[in-house]
DNA sequence: GTAACGATGTATCGGATCGATACATCGAAG
DNA sequence: CTTCGATGTATCGATCCGATACATCGTTAC
């Protein structure tokens, strides 16, 4: 899963570990908070072996002794990357419909094709779905079984899945119709400021 | 944290591995879908080392031949483990209060006295808040930096936290005034179906 | 001037957890 | 009478996190 965030983002500009960290927390945000070195360096390492990306250490060629820089590696996707990330960014399997899994493809949404788009909404749709009827049932079942505290977080949970159906459905609608991701879907007025649609 | 939910459970009753892990997927609802059985037995087998379970495998005595049940064990807490479990629901660190370490202790939340309710309740929005407004930073500063559709995710992941903080709220407002975990907290009426609350 | 501090930067280790897999029993449906 | 789904125990490889260690750089404070 990472993977195809680490290539997706040096896809846009080569970068060194510090960095791809922080522009892989603001890409994500909330999906996942921080991505922690012990995750993303063997994985840089992994993809390098892979040989979809190179790590560019830049040692200076006559002046080692002189500041002796620690080595800052940039990390740069390579040909076979592109076509690895490409292929990532196409398969749309029960993986992609978990809580990370989805974040990540939705993150990279705007280089995914529409088919694709509209397989992965629909996946993750029927996956919270489930939860939802999931959640329906143990509130339903085991009321008696369950302490207050339990209960209401289980409520909190199904009203969570509930906003999140809702939330899919619109995007679905918008994609069916050719619309830009974030408008409004007729009826409903946006709860957010509207994205500057300046193209009509 | 899957250590507090196992001992929770055998506290009511001994059980064991395939019912616990059903129990499991009941009490905590949304916050863990199920427990991956390739998580389950070893730490049924931590647990056991440590003195805090027994186990108890029923082989017939006096008739191995006969049928040969496969052996169905079953967990038990003993008087260290409900010692440890005490220790575990009274301690609220910083690994309290991510997605995980929060919904297990608030599961039992039942079980934990009010002031470390309070503190739990506290340090998980402190937390809330903290993501909410890195992601009101990624909006409000790098909104041509991102596509439609990472924006789309920001601020679907804001809302759920702004949402998660006023829930947090009512919560505390409740604590403190020693209502119910679900009761309404005053002027704003609840938004799922009422907890059959028939006591004035 | 220089010492301290916080941001930047690379890297590893142990531990928690998942998903897949294997295997065995049992009752019911066909 | 056999196949199938629910019940049941168990392990393996891989992923990921949190803690930790160490080094550099610029700014601020003394």
């Amino acid at each position: 899963m990472l993977e195809l965030a680490i290539l997706g983002l040096l896809q846009e500009s080569p970068m060194h570990g510090y960095e791809l960290r922080k522009e892989l927390a603001t890409k994500l945000g909330t999906i996942r908070a921080a991505i922690s070195y012990g995750t993303l360096y063997p994985t840089l390492k992994r993809l390098h072996t892979a040989g979809w990306i190179s790590e560019n250490v830049p040692d200076g060629d006559t002046v080692p002794p002189l500041t002796s820089r620690r080595g800052r590696v940039v990390y740069k996707i390579t040909a076979e990357g592109k076509e690895r990330f490409a292929d990532l960014l196409a398969q749309a399997g029960p993986e992609t419909y978990d809580d990370a899994g989805f974040g990540v493809h939705f993150a990279f949404f705007a280089r995914t094709d529409r088919a694709t788009r509209l397989r992965i909404l629909e996946g993750r749709r029927r996956r919270i779905e489930e939860r939802r009827e999931g959640l329906r049932e143990i509130l339903a079942r085991a009321t008696d079984r369950l302490d207050a505290y339990t209960l209401e977080l289980q409520r909190h949970g199904l009203d969570a899945c509930e906003r999140e159906v809702r939330w899919l459905e619109e995007l679905i609608s918008n994609e069916r119709s050719g619309r830009s991701p974030a408008a409004p879907a007729g009826d409903s007025p946006p709860a957010y400021p509207s994205p500057h649609q300046d193209r009509p």
